[in-house]
DNA sequence: ATCTATTAATAAAG
DNA sequence: TCTTTATTAATAGAT
């Protein structure tokens, strides 16, 4: 980038350095802040100027870690990390969950009761949405059963006329007009249980 | 950069997700190898995808140390675990919070929306006892400061006469009324906007 | 620090 | 995952 393609090798002029340091460093703090929120990646950054001076970045699962450099280059031990991030995680559901909000202030339970409001309404919002498409293909679903028993029903209509032209006799009458109830009572608008 | 300039925020589509992750890992990377090279600075990056993988760049200086992560980290398997579970958690405040609820069927929207109400209700109720004890506390606070206020009143009266009686004179009958006029307005039952 | 001309990174689509 | 392309973002150089 910038107005002359440089070639990526040691900048000798130490003020340049320096500057292109601060300017890069910034970019790639801001590129590893951007992948870690984008894609939900933990992401720990350690760097040393050629000045020695340490600047880093990390995502909340590797700060303790990364904040422990200094002291502790060599130990062995560190699934306390993300325990730690469970029981992080355990207490904001907790919270949110409306289990131990006594432990809380009025203004947090204020801002709290207002998240979740906030995330009352998207969720009606959605299950309205998921509701009428349901209904709207339960009724189309129905639409079709009902055409195909009418289509049905004129099939067994005209059996039963070729029926009575064979037999010569009409107690089919009955059969015909008990299957015609029948079928009035088969409701096909179906309904939905709230 | 790209033909949409994008909002920085968690990417919920799993597959564009993971997409973009490695374009920009890579990116991430490179830009740190330039860094080190250009600026002769000695990095260490960290990267643990949503899915638990891990990945990292180095310089020399600090290679060992990043090598020794994931026997820092413990077993393997146990990391995926965690981070699993720190992924569920993440899922479910998502949920909570309104965000993602595409994903869930109806029968999970009802669940949470009762869990939500629910959770609404206990905040409520906790929110309205605080309100109530800083209420009688501010009242009681108020009560003391009138009876405070009506001892003073008192206690300059009687100063007052004392001082009429000392003077023979009568200009300070007016002094006193004007007290007491003050004094009416102070309206010491107080008050809570919400 | 601030300003731009440029290049590099990358989002979307194949 | 790789490529291609249209766009945006990063930044080199100058002030």
């Amino acid at each position: 980038m910038g107005r002359s393609g440089i070639q990526i090798k040691r900048i000798e002029n130490i003020a340049a350095r320096q500057v292109t340091f601060s300017k890069r460093r910034r970019g790639l703090f801001k590129k590893a802040q951007e992948l870690s929120t984008l894609c939900d990646a933990q992401i720990g950054l350690i760097v040393f100027s050629s000045t020695g001076k340490l600047h880093t970045f990390s995502t909340s699962s590797l700060a303790l870690f990364l904040d422990s450099i200094p002291y502790r280059l060599g130990k062995p031990e560190d699934c306390a990390i993300l325990h730690e991030e469970v029981a992080e995680k355990n207490r904001e559901l907790r919270h949110i969950k409306g289990e131990g909000l006594e432990e809380l202030g009025i203004e947090e339970l204020a801002k709290l009761e207002k998240l979740i409001q906030r995330s009352c309404a998207r969720l009606r919002k959605i299950k309205d949405y998921k509701h009428a498409k349901l209904i709207t293909g339960l009724k189309q679903k129905g639409c079709k059963l009902a055409e195909c028993n009418k289509r049905l029903k004129e099939r067994m209509t005209e059996a039963a006329e070729v029926h009575t032209l064979e037999n010569q006799s009409s107690p089919l009458a009955m059969h015909t007009s008990c299957f015609q109830n029948n079928n009035a009572k088969l409701d096909t608008s179906l309904k939905l249980a709230y």
